[in-house]
RNA sequence: UGGGCUAUCGCCAAGCGGUAAGGCACAGGACUUUGACUCCUGCAUUCGCUGGUUCGAAUCCAGCUAGCCCAGCCA
């Protein structure tokens, strides 16, 4: 069952040259996320390819929060995130770092840098600094105040810590080059001055560092190897690699890009995410139509399955949108030998067995998964009135199909063959019953061999059946023009991604079930109860694979 | 238009100069206590394009083309 990957993916390739060439003897990896939002499919990818390297390399993994912009973040946030990569099993063990815990060591740094004559405090407004960075086909040109002495540097630097200036009236910016092609070298900013309180320093600073300066210094700071960011920090690079110089690491971190995962007809992103739930076109981050980890989670999506998908996924630098298929996959292919599988009917209509005796009730004895056995069985009851799904009868079928028709005998699943006799409509037209006969001989298990039926229909107990009350979610896609819409920043949406269904009636074994509980039913389709609204008396289901297999008519 | 990156089946993705792995999806068949699962079978004479080097190129070279990223005191 193990599928062994032959090869290895470009960065396992890049971290054995490093080791081969004994560029470090060892490997440690980071998670660095921001806390200004929710963990996505997205995230899982760069978690468990970070963690899944330290545990194939026998390295450290590490949980860092990259909380350098108090201006966006939010201990839920950071609760949430940590809940999320536990619950994908990514264990940091001791690990978690804050890079805020860093600001003193980044703080010493940048007297360092600016001693030598390599950072300098400058006066531009955000939009003159603007204008002085030329653009990405002109060069830039020298701040006026780039050639400040390291005294005054010094002098005007400890007076920005001092809260001495307003937001935006002074930064520190690295000494690089005006004229570099890539723009990211043209004397970046490293410091700016903010007075807002930190989730995690409080009012102790009002300086916060930049990103492209903080994040090699955390990453040096904890002794990591190697950095694996996404594709669009390739240009920040030489920048990073700059930093770690400067600093004078005697083994500097290597960052290693590689391209994000995109998922065909999903929001992705955790800024379109964050839009909908402000905007409140979704009812959380959890809300099953997304793709955070949360939703995924509350959709019955287990770690196993993510895991599977990333690994299916692979890991390169081209930009590429993995097929949402392939995610439904993983989560059958996982949950098919694990979880019970349990009937359900959707949408009902009675089927009464003519000749089964009025008022008996035999109790069957169903396996609770047919290919796993440790799975045990329970008991489901078999009376003369069921619920069947509609669209298992037909009144008139085309061919090929295998269900119930006047005439035709089908099984019912886990218990007897029946044979349509009549049915009964009302006013309009509608099917309201199908009459059928049973065939005693034929129950399941008894080893009747007497003749074979093409069809198999699943049932419910009418009298024992519990109702139920389900959702069914769609993704929140556009299908064609793709989510997000540049020009006018509008999100497209499929308007019936939340369907409810009320009348719908699930086997008596499912009251009690657990809510992580995930039960196939209804031709390959998987549901899992919805622990957050799930009450007594309105079981809550979503589906989290669409129902693959309904009957298609032959072309 | 400056810089960086990427281009192998509908979707991912191996391949690293010796004659195109694998998975998803799809199609056909067998089996069947759900048309699922499982099991077989099929699915790129061709690697963005054009030239060149070579006995030999998806792999090397040159020139095109297309897509993504960069001008936050965001990360």
């Amino acid at each position: 069952m193990e599928n062994e990957t032959v090869s290895k993916n470009f960065i396992e390739q890049e971290i054995d040259k490093d080791l081969a060439e004994g560029v470090y003897d060892h490997v440690s990896t980071r998670f660095p996320p921001e806390p200004n939002g929710y963990l996505h499919i997205g995230h899982a990818k760069s978690i468990l390819l970070n963690y899944g390297l330290a545990q194939k390399y026998n390295g450290t993994f590490h949980m860092r929060f990259d909380d350098t912009n108090p201006t966006k973040e939010k201990v839920e946030f950071v609760d949430s995130i940590k809940d999320d990569i536990q619950w994908l099993g990514a264990d940091w063990k001791d690990h978690l770092y804050f890079a805020s815990d860093y600001f003193e060591q980044m703080y010493e740094f940048a007297l360092k840098l600016i001693k030598k004559g390599k950072a300098y405090v400058c006066d531009l407004s955000p939009e003159e600094i603007r204008e002085y960075r030329g653009t990405l086909t002109e060069v830039g040109k020298d701040s006026p105040y780039r050639n400040r002495s390291v005294e005054e540097n010094m002098e005007l630097f400890q007076a920005m810590k001092d809260g001495k200036y307003k937001d935006g009236e002074k930064v520190l910016r690295a000494k690089i080059d005006m004229a570099s092609p890539n723009i990211n070298m043209r004397d970046p900013i490293i410091y700016r001055v903010a007075h807002i309180s930190h989730h995690n320093t409080g009012d102790k600073w009002c300086i916060y560092p930049m990103y492209d300066y903080a994040h090699p210094l955390e990453d040096a700071i904890e002794g990591i190897t190697h950095s694996i960011c996404t594709l669009e920090f390739e240009d920040h690079r030489p920048l990073y690699d700059w930093v770690v110089k400067e600093c004078e690491f005697e083994q500097p971190p290597r960052q290693i890009e590689f391209a994000k995962l995109y998922l065909t007809n999903v929001v992705t992103g955790k800024r379109y995410i964050k839009k909908l739930v402000e905007d409140n076109i979704v009812d959380g981050w959890d809300d099953p139509r997304l793709v955070s980890i949360a939703a995924l989670r509350r959709r019955g999506f287990t770690p196993e399955s993510i895991k599977m998908f990333i690994d299916l996924c692979g890991v390169s630098k081209s930009q590429s949108s993995v097929d949402y298929a392939m995610l439904e996959y993983c989560i059958r292919e996982d949950l098919k030998m694990k979880k019970a599988r349990m009937m359900a009917v959707l949408d009902p209509i009675k089927l009464v067995i003519d000749n089964y005796p009025e008022g008996q009730v035999e109790y069957l004895d169903v396996a609770n998964n047919l290919e796993n056995e440790e799975l045990g069985s329970r008991k489901v009851p078999f009376c003369r009135e069921l619920y069947i799904e509609r669209e298992d009868f037909m009144e008139e079928p085309p061919k090929k199909y295998f269900r119930l028709f006047t005439g035709n005998e089908v099984r019912l699943m886990h218990a007897y063959f029946v044979k349509c006799e009549s049915f009964v409509k009302d006013e309009n037209g509608n099917v309201t019953e199908v009459h059928c006969t049973y065939d005693p001989e034929t129950k399941c298990g008894g080893g009747f061999t007497g003749r074979k039926v093409k069809g198999t229909i699943h049932w419910v107990p009418a009298p024992y059946a519990v109702k139920a009350e389900v959702r069914l979610y769609e993704n929140l896609v556009d299908e064609e023009k793709g989510v997000y819409n540049k020009e006018d920043g509008s999100l497209n949406l499929n308007p019936n991604s939340l369907t409810v269904l009320e009348d719908c009636y699930v086997e008596p074994s499912f009251d009690g079930a657990g809510p992580t509980d995930s039960f196939q039913f209804v031709r390959n389709g998987y549901f899992c109860i919805d622990a957050k609204d799930s009450s007594p008396d309105a079981l809550v289901f979503n589906r989290i694979v669409s129902l693959k297999s309904s009957f298609k008519l032959p072309k």
